[in-house]
DNA sequence: AAAAAAATGCAACTTAGTTGCAAATTCTGC
DNA sequence: GCAGAATTTGCAACTAAGTTGCATTTTTTT
């Protein structure tokens, strides 16, 4: 990692009152540069020389998503991907698109929905979540 | 299961061109008959006297879900959960809302949701899933 | 620099879902 | 209805994402 991104994992991490650790400032330097949500797997793929244990990701990501960095994206073949949450609001993430065809997933950030409307009173709507499913363009035509 | 929800199931299943056995009456029938998606496991626990077994009913259910009577409704703890498909429409279920304090998951077959758009060119959109989250009439207040 | 607080790694565990195969059930053509 | 083909079922063993307990190491506080 740049010595530019450690500093700014840091600042977030002391922001948000977690240590400063190598596991977490890895794993949201991973995440902040990633422009779509990724697997435990998907990041300790990323880590060089030595990494990480798995459950010290895990661990690092409940730390991360508890405080509001990151999300919990979705669940993809019994998997979480989590993102960084510097482009979500508080009520909605962006879509997610996954491909049926090749399994690929993408961040629809050009597609705006309305926060859903019509609920049975007594219902408290906190958050929504869209999953798109189809064709990627490469899969597509 | 009654005479009558034996028939009706034992005509689905014809139609779909599948084996109309006890597994699949039996599976069929109880997601017919529930408001809400069920897991494996809940389908199972309705079942008196015996049941099926769980690769069984796995396997049923995959069957189903491929000719279209049964949508896999979403996934809950890492959990998928079922549903027939009778109330939902070619692109979009209705939303599943689940309450964050007790878990329960409901259907809200009243909320209207539009299908997206303006995703970037080259993507095809087949289907749409909205999730909820909030507190149901129960927890909330 | 020492003590307190928290994170890390390891091994073992949990659990939803899957696979291979033999036995049982359902369907098809007579 | 009945024999044979096609399909489903149950069982045991397996897979893999994620979790737990605990001893060790790192980070922070004073």
């Amino acid at each position: 990692m740049s010595d530019h991104a450690h500093s700014e994992t840091e600042r977030l991490l002391r922001e948000a009152r977690l240590y400063s650790t190598a596991c977490r400032r890895a794993t949201l330097g991973v995440l902040l540069g990633s422009d779509r949500p990724l697997s435990q797997a998907q990041i300790a793929d990323q880590f060089r020389d030595g990494g990480f244990n798995k459950v010290s990701i895990y661990r690092t990501l409940a730390s991360l998503v508890e405080v509001g960095l990151v999300h919990k994206a979705f669940l993809h073949k019994r998997t979480w991907h989590f993102e960084a949450a510097h482009r979500c609001s508080q009520t909605q993430c962006h879509p997610h698109f996954t491909c049926t065809r090749c399994g690929a997933t993408f961040c629809m950030t050009e597609v705006r929905m309305p926060m859903a409307q019509g609920q049975p009173r007594g219902f408290v709507i906190l958050r929504q979540q869209v999953r798109l499913e189809g064709y990627c363009p490469g899969c597509a035509g």
